[in-house]
RNA sequence: GUGAGCGUAGCUCAGUUGGUUAGAGCACCGCGUUGUGGUCGCGGGGGUCGGGGGUUCGAAUCCCCUCGCUCACCCCA
């Protein structure tokens, strides 16, 4: 018998695992510096728990079961429900705004492909508790600062923002009916990849005449800058809103915030951007590879009706959720993902023994250790300095100690720089271990 | 769920119209130079040719099924 990794599995040999904490200390460090706290709940939930904000079509996607006490589960495929779930359990007792990260390990039941896998890391970034634009601003900013961590570029991706209650009464005033507005956001989501006569097709369907459909395909291809005066005002001309509507005047808000945060260069509008049918009601946004190459690296918005739909007091809220998949397929295609080597832990020394005195070279590396210092040694049975040094340059050791028959008389060992190639002797005295470790425990940085 | 293209060693691949015990490079492990680095030499482990069935005297090679991978569609929280 075989066995091997489930479908749209992934196994992280160390090589992997190393490329991946590069991911997800990435991911912890950004959050934590704009001022977010990490939390994490189960790895499986109420079945319930998915329906309630997805509906009961959702169940054929997702990993579920039932416990031996009849109770329906599932593998969580997404971790805003449990959010949801947790803040409105205790929302009266949280200081506002609430701000949380968490990285979960989530699990869906759909056929692999390129950026889409059966189990992935997603970075979710949540701010509940304030309605104000600065926080929806914030959350993009976030997404943007780790972006901008790991060595991605406005050249590289585009903050796609767009905006669902403008969009709405956008559609509204061409004449789509509250009925078919589902039909009407799932035709914005689609209509870059429909041919033109499916599109006049399926307009048609919703009410949309000729007049309408034009409108609808301009406004649904443009994409705006954020960084220029005037732009907000040129897409409302074109959207045929008021100068106080509401949403425009908040989109318009967002736009402000961007340029305050510094990074509009990194944004654009695009009020193709639809994200789903579920339960956006303000700004949405999606980050994607510039060239449109691959699927969306990370998408959220804002949902203020949620926590109440969890059975929690009237919350607004906004936050987003980035994969690891296509974020590591990005980064690769950009040649930005490191080796494997280069986001290993290095160890700081590798003793060397030349001579036998295998119990003394031993001590000296439970001592190092002891002391927090990174200590390997070989297995091998050579005493072969060159095989050794050859091993300790394999793991990117930054010193070789050489242990040698000095050890008795002297209590001396030659430390070699593996990097420089410098050589002095040290004592390793029992008393001296600490400046020893001290010394090896320095990191370069 | 639908469709297409691929499955030979850990990796990249060779393997003639079906013909003896299925190969190479890299990687891995060991040994060698009585003491200074990714060399070099020698040796070693590792493959039921994805799995099952069929055709045939004989299948890695031809046919069917199945599993897996990759890509696209559906969907995308």
């Amino acid at each position: 018998m075989k066995f091997q990794a489930p479908k749209g599995t992934r196994d992280f040999y160390p090589a992997e695992m190393a490329r991946r904490s590069y991911i997800l200390d990435a991911w912890r460090r950004v959050s934590q510096r704009n001022g977010f706290e990490q939390v994490d709940g189960p790895i499986f939930e109420s079945l319930d728990l998915y329906k309630v904000k997805s509906g009961d079509g959702i169940v054929s996607e997702l990993f579920h079961f039932e416990d031996r006490g009849g109770r329906e589960l599932a593998l969580r495929p997404e971790f805003t429900p449990t959010l949801a779930r947790m803040v409105a359990a205790q929302a009266n007792a949280l200081p506002k705004p609430i701000k949380w990260f968490s990285t979960p390990n989530l699990c869906r039941a759909e056929r692999p492909q390129r950026g889409r896998l059966r189990e992935f890391s997603q970075w979710n970034v949540d701010i509940l508790g304030l309605d104000d634009s600065v926080t929806d601003a914030e959350c993009i900013f976030t997404a943007v600062d780790l972006m901008s961590e790991l060595g991605l570029t406005p050249k590289h991706v585009r903050v796609k923002i767009s905006h669902r209650q403008t969009v709405r009464n956008i559609l509204a005033k061409l004449g789509v009916t509250d009925a078919d507005m589902p039909a009407a956001f799932n035709l914005l989501d689609r209509m870059d990849r429909l041919p033109r006569e499916e599109v006049l097709t399926e307009a048609s369907r919703i009410g949309l005449d000729e007049l309408a459909v034009r409108m609808f395909q301009e406004f649904g291809k443009d994409k705006y800058p954020c960084d220029q005066d005037g732009v907000i005002a040129a897409i409302r001309s074109k959207l045929v809103l008021d100068r106080g509507d509401p949403s425009v005047v908040d989109f318009e808000t967002l736009g402000t915030e961007l340029e305050t945060f510094g990074i509009a260069d990194w944004c654009e509008y695009d009020l193709s951007i639809v994200r789903g049918l579920a339960y956006y009601t303000g700004t949405v946004f999606e980050i994607h590879e510039a060239s449109g190459a691959e699927r969306a690296m990370a998408g959220g918005g804002r949902y203020d009706g949620l926590i109440k739909m969890f059975g929690g007091p009237a919350t607004p809220a906004v936050g987003f959720g980035m994969g690891d998949v296509v974020l590591m397929n990005v980064l690769a295609d950009k040649g930005l993902l490191p080796d494997s080597e280069k986001v290993s832990p290095r160890p700081d020394v590798f003793v060397i023994e030349v001579t036998g005195y295998t119990t003394k070279s031993l001590k000296i590396v439970s001592s190092l250790r002891k002391q927090g210092v990174h200590a390997r040694f070989s297995y091998k049975t050579t005493r072969n300095l060159g095989k050794q040094l050859k091993e300790a340059a394999a793991c990117c050791a930054r010193y070789a100690l050489i242990v040698d028959e000095r050890i008795i008389e002297q209590d001396v060992a030659g430390l070699k720089n593996l990097s420089t190639g410098e050589q002095s002797d040290v004592s390793v005295k029992e008393e001296h271990m600490d400046d020893l470790a001290a010394r090896l425990g320095h990191r370069e940085p």
